[in-house]
This record gives C-alpha cells, sequence and structure tokens, in this order.
DNA sequence: GCCAACGTTGGC
DNA sequence: GCCAACGTTGGC
C-alpha cells in the first residue's frame, strides 16, 4: 500500500484542550519558492534563509488571494484520529498555495474558528487565536518523523507551522448544515455569507473569514440551534 | 500551456 | 461507503 504523498501534510496536533496547540502547515511549491527568490535583492544575499523567508512572506502580499486583508480564520480538523505513516493526523492541511500563503498571512492575536471537518457533524466548535506567527516547522527536517522532506532545505523551509492558543468554545455547536442555509440565503440577498470560502473554497482546510463573515457566524451562537 | 487522468477532501 | 468537487501531475 503506498504511503500518502509527501506533499500531503504537516500535521502538527492541534487539541483544542492544549493551550499551545501547534499547527503546522503548508508546502511551498518549488515554483512559489524561485518567485519569491527573485524577488529579493540579489546583492547581500548571504542572510539567513529565515531571514529570507520573512522577506518572501512579506513580497508575497501582492497575491490575487491577498487582495483583501483578513482579519479572521477558520481552521479544519479532524476530530477523530486518522493515521498516516502510523501517526496520528489531528490536523491536516492541503498542499496548496493558497493555504501557504493564508497560513502565513495569520498576524498575532488573530482569532480563528476551529472547525471539525471529515466528521459526522461537521461543524464549529471553539475559537482559538494566533499566538505565533509562521515559523519553519521543524518536523521536516527530522528524517524520524514522518513529515520529514529531503527536499526542503533549512535555508529556504517547504513547510511552515503557527501556534495556535484555545480561546473558548463557542456557546453551542455551529454546524455547517446551518452555515450553510445561511450561505444559501445570503447569495440571493447578497448577505454576509454569500462569499464564505467554507462553500466557494470547500477543500481548503485553512479560510480567511472577513469582519462580516466573522461577526455573524459568530452571532449564531447566541440563536436557537435549527 | 492545455487538459485528461489521477488522487484526495470531506459532505452526505 | 459513495462520490462530487477540485487540486495536482504529467504527457503532449
Amino acid at each position: 500500500m503506498p504511503w500518502p504523498s509527501r506533499k500531503r501534510d504537516k500535521g502538527a496536533v492541534a487539541d483544542k484542550k492544549e493551550p499551545d496547540a501547534k499547527i503546522a502547515k503548508t508546502e511551498e511549491t518549488q515554483k512559489k519558492e524561485e518567485e519569491e527568490k527573485s524577488t529579493k535583492p540579489p546583492a547581500g544575499s548571504s542572510k539567513s534563509g529565515w531571514k529570507n523567508w520573512k522577506k518572501a512572506k512579506e513580497s508575497d502580499a501582492g497575491g490575487e488571494e491577498s487582495k483583501q486583508t483578513y482579519c479572521h480564520w477558520l481552521l479544519k480538523s479532524e476530530p477523530e484520529s486518522r493515521l498516516e505513516k502510523g501517526v496520528d493526523m489531528k490536523v491536516s492541511t492541503v498542499t496548496n498555495s493558497s493555504a501557504r500563503n493564508f497560513l502565513r498571512a495569520m498576524k498575532l492575536g488573530q482569532q480563528a474558528f476551529f472547525y471539525h471537518s471529515n466528521c459526522k457533524e461537521p461543524g464549529i466548535v471553539g475559537i482559538v487565536k494566533i499566538v505565533k506567527e509562521a515559523y519553519p516547522d521543524h518536523t521536516q527536517f527530522d528524517q524520524k518523523d514522518p513529515h520529514y522532506d529531503s527536499t526542503s532545505r533549512k535555508e529556504n523551509p517547504k513547510w511552515s507551522m503557527v501556534d495556535v492558543q484555545f480561546v473558548r468554545m463557542t456557546k453551542r455547536f455551529i454546524p455547517l448544515s446551518e452555515i450553510k442555509a445561511h450561505h444559501l440565503a445570503h447569495k440571493a440577498d447578497g448577505g454576509p455569507l454569500k462569499n464564505m470560502m467554507l462553500f466557494t473554497r470547500q477543500r481548503l482546510s485553512i479560510q480567511p473569514l472577513t469582519q462580516e463573515e466573522f461577526d455573524f457566524v459568530l452571532s449564531l451562537e447566541e440563536e436557537k440551534p435549527h
């Protein structure tokens, strides 16, 4: 049986009960890396990979998905164990430059919905906040780690992670079905959830939310379940 | 650089 | 467990 492809995920554990859960994230495609490199000043480039990486992060802000300044997020997590290379993957992400860009756009203190996916009742269960912005995921350099990536170099790490901290559970479970019903209604009447990425980019595991989307979804916790 | 084949996500 | 959606890969 073939192992899942290496590009799959970098999942460190993000158990919501844990105060300093780490969410490891996405691969940068080689192409992207090259693009980023080309935006850097050619001289004096004996800077550390880390600095280059940070710089790339800043220069990356012009992409189509960064036109808007996002200040809230939705993080998908599978509540049940799924084994990958014999290791329990609590958080995973797609190999996707969008996911990577979003991860890196996360700012200290921003809040994110913690969403349970791939389970009987998918939906939002809680709120976490970013306590450490994107930094290289050390597991990609650890040969014994299931996420070891022989093609990633320390000077230019392919994978990143952020740290999030549990803030609180939502006052009630907010099921996907309910959010979806609003999304459909809002598509017709122009309401705040009309473009919500949970539906327009259904497979993206790290998604930004606008202030309006965040506020609206949060307001649902005050309502009676539907 | 198109696009068919393929593989995975994740709702149902 | 099925399969639609959709991202990725690779042949051309």
